[in-house]
Order: C-alpha cells, then structure tokens, then sequence
DNA sequence: TCGCCACTTGCAAACGTATTGCATGTGCAG
DNA sequence: CTGCACATGCAATACGTTTGCAAGTGGCGA
C-alpha cells in the first residue's frame, strides 16, 4: 500500500465519518485542500477539478456541505469571497467558542486556545446573548 | 438655530473637510449612520434613502468614497455583507476598531466599544500580528 | 452675485459570485 | 446484488456590486 493508498483511505473515512458519502469529487476537493497551506477560494478548487469533470456547482454544494458538517473552515478575508481550507484539529475537543485569528493578507487560521478573553467573553455574553464564535483579524507576523 | 441646523453644518462640514462635496445624498447617508448604533449594510442604506430619490449605485459609490477617505468604516461581519459605520473619533487618534456582535440568527449587530478586550488583544497582537478587527458571533437575547 | 467646470448623480446594463431545479447517476447499507 | 436516498451535471437564476454615459449641480473664482 502507497502513501496514495493510505491517505485516499484516510480522506474517505473521514468523510464518511461525519455522514456523508465518499464521491469522487468530495475526495478530490478534500485531497486539495489538504495540500494547500493556505484556504482557497471556490473558483479555485473548481478550476483545479474541473479537468476532472467536477462541476462548479458540485464543488460549491460539496464545499458547503463539507462545512456545514466541520470538515472544512469557510473563512472570509475581507474581500468578498469564501475561502475553505481543512480543519486539521477536529478531534482535539476545543471546539468551544476559542478564539481564530485570521490574516487577511495569507489566509492562515491560527487558533488561539491558550489566549485568555473569557473575562471580558463572558461580559459579552451577558450582554449580547450566547457567543458561539470569536474572529479576530489583522495581519499576522509573517504578512506585515 | 436648531439642533439639526447645527448637525447638518458639522456634516457638511466633515464631508469638505475630507475634499469631498456636501451633495444632499452623502449628508443624507453620514446622517443616517449617525443615527444609527450599528454598521448598516448597503441594502438598509438604500432602502432608507430611496424615497428620497436617491439611487442604489449612488449610495454605494457615497458609501465606498466616504470609506476611503476614512469618514466610514466598512466591516465584514462574515456573512457576506458589507457593513458601514460613522468613523467617530478621526481626530482623537486612539484607534477605534472597536468589537462587534452578531447575532447569526437575526443578523443584528451591536457594537461593543465599551467592552475590554485591550489586555488579551495586546497578547494576541503579540502572538500573531497586527489585530485590525474583532468579530463576536452567536445567538442574541432575543433569538435564543 | 454669477457662470463655469470638475465632480456627482440617475439610469440601465454588465459582471462575478453564489444558489437552485430537475432529471440522471451512483455510493453503500442491507 | 439490489434499491433508494443522496449526489451530480447542466443550465437557469438570484443577488450584490460595479461601470458607462449623459445630464445635473456644488462651490470656487471672477
């Protein structure tokens, strides 16, 4: 078995894991994203697949759906377009409302675990109602 | 001289300041955000301006100038959706990208300026970069 | 105060991204 | 192996945003 074999293996366990079916084109989506380093936006991953007869609106049902079900991150850098990469940790369990740091100049997720806002969340939460998601963006040290 | 005499000058008078001219729809779009306690979309803009014969483009062009010559702010709240808001302290210096709530159910959005994310914010800028904006989202009181 | 001219506007058309309907195809549980 | 719910391809559509162009006007200079 080639390290191919094992990682197309991986990839289809861990969509059927989550409830949805192994199809080629969500292998194929899932096993490109996993070698960017960086969240891609839709036009790209279709670009990359049509050669494989993907539709453009496959790759858009499948990217949402892969996100709906927290395969994948839909992030947004600020200028309008969705950009999805994989979510690497999924089973580390801090899935609460952590904080995400987002660059907007490369895209890199960094999640900020260790940081301490819940004083000032719980303020909030107070406030405003229940916090499910904390976003923070700026430019990261690599980008300035 | 009423108070509205007296906030009309200072908006026109903040609209030149800026090399742009005081045409009726930009001081209608300034007085409509100042009135407001929370960045509104375009579509809310426009909505709100067109009985007074106001046209979609034109606001969106108002909405863009004013923004690049840093009267507004346009925040992305990650849903796609470009929202504007007063820049109200230009002259104090202080940087005022102050947190903001969404309510992913109703859409509301509620600014958070008074809330203290300073300390975990210096920490964060440290760790990762440059922080230019924070976005709270979850469920509001009313939706849950 | 008046007239000029660059800046603005209204209207409509163009654009790019995201979504949807429907008939066909297929992964996979039983 | 077989059936059926889920997934796909194709095309049409919805939507938010931008742009071209001719007409209009704010505000400076005379």
């Amino acid at each position: 078995m080639t390290d191919n074999d094992e990682s197309l293996e991986l990839v289809k366990h861990a969509i059927r894991e989550v409830g949805l079916r192994a199809t080629p084109a969500r292998i194929a989506i899932l096993q490109m994203l996993l070698n960017s380093n960086s969240p891609q936006p839709h036009s790209v991953v279709a670009e990359r697949l049509a050669p494989l007869g993907v539709d453009s609106a496959t790759v858009f049902r499948n990217l949402n759906s892969m996100t709906q079900v927290g395969l994948l991150r839909r992030a947004e850098l600020g200028d309008h377009v969705w950009r999805f990469e994989v979510v690497r940790d999924r089973h580390t369990g801090h899935d609460s409302a952590h904080p995400h740091f987002l660059c907007v100049d490369c895209g890199e997720v960094t999640c900020l675990d260790d940081v301490q806002l819940t004083a000032s969340s719980q303020r909030v939460t107070e406030r405003v109602g229940e916090v499910t998601e904390i976003l923070v963006r700026g430019h990261c040290n690599q980008c300035r």
